[in-house]
DNA sequence: CTGAAAGCGCTTACAG
DNA sequence: CTGAAAGCGCTTACAG
């Protein structure tokens, strides 16, 4: 009898609930759930009869029911502008992970960098009250004609915000940067170009800052030299074309970003010159492409898994309330050497390009 | 004082309820539901009150409460084995996108091709009564411990599904093959060896499909070579080594997809070949850093977001009862020529490699 | 056309 | 140690 009783609620086609369980282990639903969720205030052998009913049933909570009893929902929301950006992807990654450790879902934003749709996301959040948000943009989205909406516990992660008080978790933006400019410098390079555009965007702000430091320690700052790039393939290779056609040439390109490095090798190579025989370039970030270069590129890796499980780390500990006392996390950034950097080309270099001398 | 009653609710902390609404409104709750709802069923002024309180408290319905009603939530859950794979993200995006459209969150799980993780998601999913699913693994995790778990209607994407009847919008895999090879027969070659698994993956099934039907259509059955590789650029690059021990070389590679044509790439580098001149190759998938080799791959490229989108727009159909009528959705491959495609080199080759003439 | 009431599945004081 | 009951915010028959 009893046997059939239990051969027989695995058919039921819809999942089992509390009430169920409390049947099959002849106990009210008020003590299933304090068995579940404070399992030391009911009896050892109540306790085992639910245990069996649950393993029998399969049952797990309701997700939906428990969440607006508790009145917290457990998504944390993260919004992005491009979830395929190969920088972003594995941070997601990381803060899968994390969240998934701790029973928390995440959901995914992705604003294709279109302000309008990140306030859809804030509805969106609001509609659902994601218990948490990750911010991958900067800034939080935000519409001028209506009221700001309630924000819940926040993390940014690959940009600063630009203004507010959410904590930022990290690579150590300056330090990547000042790394690469002292590989370059320990290969003899004195005439070295920043390319990229520091006011766009504050990461790319502090990579700048990093190279200014290292060039002022160095007792270069007269040499230094900074050539305005988006950050885009196209940037690197518009600023190569710019740079010819002004006399002083540098003998490395330390790159804002590998995108821009790529460009930047693009145009060189599509001049006749070789990398790193003729110029030294380096990128930061290591996308997955940066590898796929010849010669691979020398560049920072940004710890992106890493990244994103501090980050949800960090929100999960806000949420218990534990403030952020710490407003930015900054992660080590690792110098990965490949084969773009070598001693600086003999001066002048034939500038005519293709049947240039070796 | 009306004019204070709405400056005062804005102020509240918490977000507003339909019961916020109904008291504004001067209505019952049901009403303010009907409005929203089958506004038709809602008297024209009651529903301009109805109108003017949602817009002064910010209503939106909390989805949860919603979802325990309805007894369904609208959340889609995607599990994939990497969410960072350059393949899968851009379907993630097209995924968001159209669910987005409809109103539905997309909620992430990613397995690291872990089957544990997988099952894990389904508990998740079960728990949260996820309303749909999508699958990018070509197969339903499952634990053999336990009972099958119930599936919420769902839909396969990049790999179709070995068994079961759960429906396939991707690529067509044969199709796109066979594209490659015409236009390797339209450059001459008749020697064209395929490079991949094609027992792995059913995707990869299909795309040597495609290359055998069109070396058998175009009469050259007996020349045809096929080598194993899996998948990875470490197998393409392999597969050149262990290729070199023969003597019967093919002028033209047709790789499974864009990794393996990478390390034939780099394998053929290595050896001192040049692509195109020395032997031409083609991949599939047309991943980003397709366009970073030198020369830049000529592939197939998978349209990625259309995908995404198909496939979520076919999952809302079976969400609303429609069966899935169509087993399949197959979405045309673009041929993406760039460089590593030419004429086939005189032969014999020279074998030794580095100084080869021409 | 509108409102009172039931109920989705849960958790947690409150009694006992 | 356990159970009855309230209530999270919603939607939808059911009356009127």
């Amino acid at each position: 009898m009893g046997n059939i009783k239990t051969l027989d609620l695995p058919l039921k086609t819809t999942p089992a609930t509390i009430e169920d369980v409390a049947r099959l282990a002849e106990v009210s639903i008020a003590t299933v759930s304090r068995a579940i969720h404070m399992p030391e205030k009911v009896a050892a052998s109540t306790r085992q009869k639910i245990d069996h009913a649950i393993a029998v049933t399969g049952y797990s909570a309701n997700a939906m029911a428990r969440s607006l009893r508790l009145g917290r929902s457990n998504m944390i929301l993260a919004i992005a502008p491009d979830i395929s950006d190969p920088n972003f992807s594995p941070i997601l990654i990381g803060l899968e992970k994390e969240a998934r450790a701790n029973g928390l879902g995440l959901l995914i934003g992705h604003t294709q960098g279109d302000p309008l749709r990140g306030i859809e996301y804030l509805k969106f959040m609001n509609a659902h009250q994601a218990a948490g948000m990750i911010l991958f943009t900067g800034y939080v989205p935000s519409d001028p004609n209506q009221p700001a909406p309630r924000l819940p516990p926040s993390v940014a992660v690959v940009e600063p915000m630009a203004h507010g008080s959410i904590p930022f978790v990290g690579v150590d933006d300056r330090l990547g940067a000042r790394k690469l400019l002292e590989l370059l410098l320990a290969h003899g390079h004195r005439r070295i170009a920043f390319i990229g555009d520091s006011r766009a965007r504050l990461a790319h702000h502090r990579r700048r800052i990093g190279f200014d430091e290292g060039v002022a320690a160095a007792g270069l700052r007269d040499s230094q030299m900074v050539l305005d790039s988006d950050g885009t393939l196209e940037g690197g290779r518009a600023a190569i074309e710019r740079l010819f056609l002004r006399d002083d040439l540098p003998t490395a390109f330390l790159c804002v970003n590998d995108q821009t490095a790529a460009g930047v090798m693009m145009g060189l190579t599509a001049r006749g010159y070789d990398v790193p025989k003729d110029f030294s370039v380096t990128g930061f970030d290591d996308i997955p492409q940066a590898n796929f270069l010849s010669p691979g590129l020398t560049t920072i890796r940004q710890p992106r898994t890493a990244i994103g499980q501090e980050a949800m780390a960090l929100l999960l500990r806000m949420l218990e309330g534990e403030g952020a006392e710490q407003p930015e996390t900054l992660l080590m950034p690792d110098l990965i050497v490949r084969g773009t950097v070598g001693p600086p080309a003999p001066w002048p270099l034939n500038r005519k390009g293709f049947a240039k001398g070796s």
